[in-house]
DNA sequence: CGGTTTTGACCAGCGC
DNA sequence: GCGCTGGTCAAAACCG
């Protein structure tokens, strides 16, 4: 049982005494007492629930997730297995990320109720009740005991995510520090993962940057909330070497005529140094990002259905992975990212195609987003043809809405992933906001888009949204940017843009990248007025206040799985219900 | 009954 | 031009 569910199952048993209590000096209405009556009902029902999710997980709380690390030539599978206890911390988290404060506030509404209670029973002051009532103060001081307990946990599970923010910070510094100059593009490797996870293999690699993942921090450390934020950098030799060893390439559309290629291995090759780069064509000041089609690969592990694991997953692993096809690409030639994710992505989808591809036995299915009518983007999903066990989900296109939390929480890790790449290629000398022309800001875009739109820097279209471009901010600002994303959430900022009824998800206090463009407060990644050389002026706060920051990694993860697994957004969680496949087709994708 | 999935047909692009 | 392939369409079936 959640600590939330616990928490209401505790409010509601105290309730039920109270009003017991005054029944009984009082004499009560039956009316009251009906009511009781299903106050017990549904405690009992909460508690069963709760039993029945115990013993879910329970059957389910061994799910391996293995993460590819993109080391050289060197296969780095990150493993982590749920345990129950995980699972006990996780929810935890998940409490942290609906307020510190609330769990403190749980506390003192108990103690509370407590008091109330206690002052009323000396008002009643009858002897016959005073066992019943030393049995129930008794009671409830387990219970306050084991609250008191519950926040001790969570304390600690911040002051690991604080402890965690600051080597993140030690390490991104020393990246920082590094020469500009140097020849290698990095590798980027965003990581908000399950703290348990542990290496097969240590890096090998010389050309690896140092890393900010907690993973290599916090060996022994098993219950840090995991969240790394590495960044690796392979030169353009390696690059090549790692066609020898038996890295696989999978090409992002089979059979496509310009073979731009989705890596996929458990040895990585490298990503595409400048070179390559160059060749795609990222690093051209002709290119115009506007038109390059983004494609984003998610890839899944994923033994079972896909929705069954999201449901049982209680520990995430987000991690993101970058790097530009090492075939060689033209101008026109979409961007290739591959994120490995584990999540539902919070977009509703039809699916109106499936195909069998060749060199692949497991069919392909074609989706298209129903959020919102005419929406070009789409996606395919399809078994990897190495692990079947994996899916790789191929999204196209730019919404041409606002999008769900959950979506957001994916579209601005893509997104950021996207620019840094486009950032990271194009140097500072051809800036990808060079490119594009900046077009007025229809009301649907999404935040993303809206940014993009005032600042007038129009990145690369990407998945599901576009961050801003920030000439002259780095790659990894982006990054930051994804977590003050978050913190958005975390403060929940109005968005009075996107009030309408049609998109529910938009006037939610929680929803992202609110209030953006209708003054308000700006969120720390806007540029102010849309003057391209500022930095954006929050990321520094933001990464300077750990509270801040890991408030915004709890949301970022929050709001990847929602609770329940569902998505948060109003009109996917209406029509959600109805199809769970939605999120998952797996089912219809099996291999043959 | 409306929305979604299934599935065969169709189309376009590319290589030979 | 033909065949192959990926992607899309649309009618029927399915589902809640």
């Amino acid at each position: 049982m959640s600590s939330k569910k616990k928490r209401a199952a505790i409010d509601l048993s105290l309730e039920v005494e109270t009003r017991e209590e005054d029944d009984r000096s009082s004499g009560g209405d039956s009316d009251r007492r009906s009511k009781d009556g299903e106050m017990d009902k549904e405690e009992e029902q909460l508690k069963r629930h709760g039993e029945a999710l115990k013993e879910e997980t329970s059957e389910e709380k061994v799910v391996e997730v293995v993460v590819d690390q993109g080391g050289k030539g060197s296969m780095e599978e990150i493993k982590y297995r749920t345990q129950p206890g995980e699972m006990e911390e996780d929810k935890q988290l998940e409490e942290e990320e609906d307020g510190n404060d609330e769990s403190d506030g749980a506390d003192t509404r108990a103690e509370d109720k407590h008091v109330v209670e206690d002052a009323g029973n000396r008002n009643h002051g009858g002897d016959s009740h005073t066992t019943m009532e030393q049995d129930e103060v008794s009671a409830m001081q387990e219970e306050m005991e084991k609250m008191k307990e519950e926040n001790k946990m969570l304390r600690r599970v911040v002051d690991r995510t604080v402890r965690d923010y600051y080597e993140l910070q030690m390490k991104l510094a020393a990246y920082q520090q590094q020469p500009a100059d140097e020849p290698k593009e990095p590798e980027v490797f965003l990581s908000l993962g399950e703290p348990k996870l542990k290496r097969k293999e240590e890096q090998a690699t010389t050309t690896r940057r140092p890393s900010l993942s907690s993973d290599e921090t916090d060996d022994g450390n098993k219950e840090d909330l995991g969240l790394s934020l590495s960044l690796g950098a392979y030169d353009k030799e390696k690059l090549e070497e790692g066609h020898d060893h038996d890295a696989a390439i999978i090409p992002a559309g089979e059979g496509r005529p310009r073979g731009y290629a989705l890596l996929e291995s458990s040895k990585l090759v490298p990503p595409a140094a400048s070179g390559d780069l160059a060749s795609a064509g990222i690093t051209s000041q002709s290119v115009n990002p506007a038109n390059r089609k983004t494609r984003v690969s998610v890839r899944v592990r994923c033994q079972g259905p896909t929705v069954r694991l999201i449901h049982a997953l209680n520990k995430y692993t987000f991690s993101c992975y970058m790097f530009p096809s090492t075939a060689k690409l033209s101008n026109d030639d979409p961007l290739i990212i591959s994120v490995y994710v584990q999540m539902n992505d919070g977009c509703q989808w039809r699916k109106y195609g499936q195909k069998v591809a060749k060199g692949n036995p497991c069919p392909r299915a074609y989706y298209r987003c129903t959020v919102a009518p005419g929406c070009p983007v789409r996606k395919q999903v399809q078994r990897c043809l190495e692990d079947m066990s994996i899916l790789v989900t191929t999204y196209e296109g730019t919404h041409n809405h606002p999008l769900p939390v959950g979506a957001t929480a994916m579209a601005s890790t893509t997104s950021a992933a996207a620019t840094f790449m486009l950032l990271s290629s194009t140097n500072s000398s051809s800036s990808i906001s060079d490119a594009g022309g900046a077009t007025a800001a229809p009301p649907y875009l999404s935040p993303y888009q809206l940014i993009n739109s005032t600042s007038h820097h129009p990145a690369a279209s990407s998945f599901l949204s576009t961050p801003p471009s920030v000439p002259g901010a780095s790659g990894i600002q982006h990054l930051n940017n994804l977590f003050g994303h978050s913190s958005m959430l975390a403060h929940h900022q109005q968005a009075p843009h996107y009030s309408s009824n049609k998109y529910p998800w938009s006037s939610s206090p929680s929803t992202l990248g609110s209030g953006t463009l209708t003054g308000g407060k700006r969120p720390f990644w806007s540029t102010s007025g849309g003057r391209g050389d500022e930095k954006p002026d929050n990321v520094d706060a933001v990464m300077s206040d750990p509270s801040k920051i890991s408030m915004a990694i709890a949301t970022a993860i929050n709001s990847f799985m929602g609770k329940d697994g569902q998505v948060t957004g109003g009109k996917d969680g209406e029509s959600s219900s109805k199809s769970s496949n939605k999120w998952g087709v797996v089912e219809s994708l099996a291999p043959p």
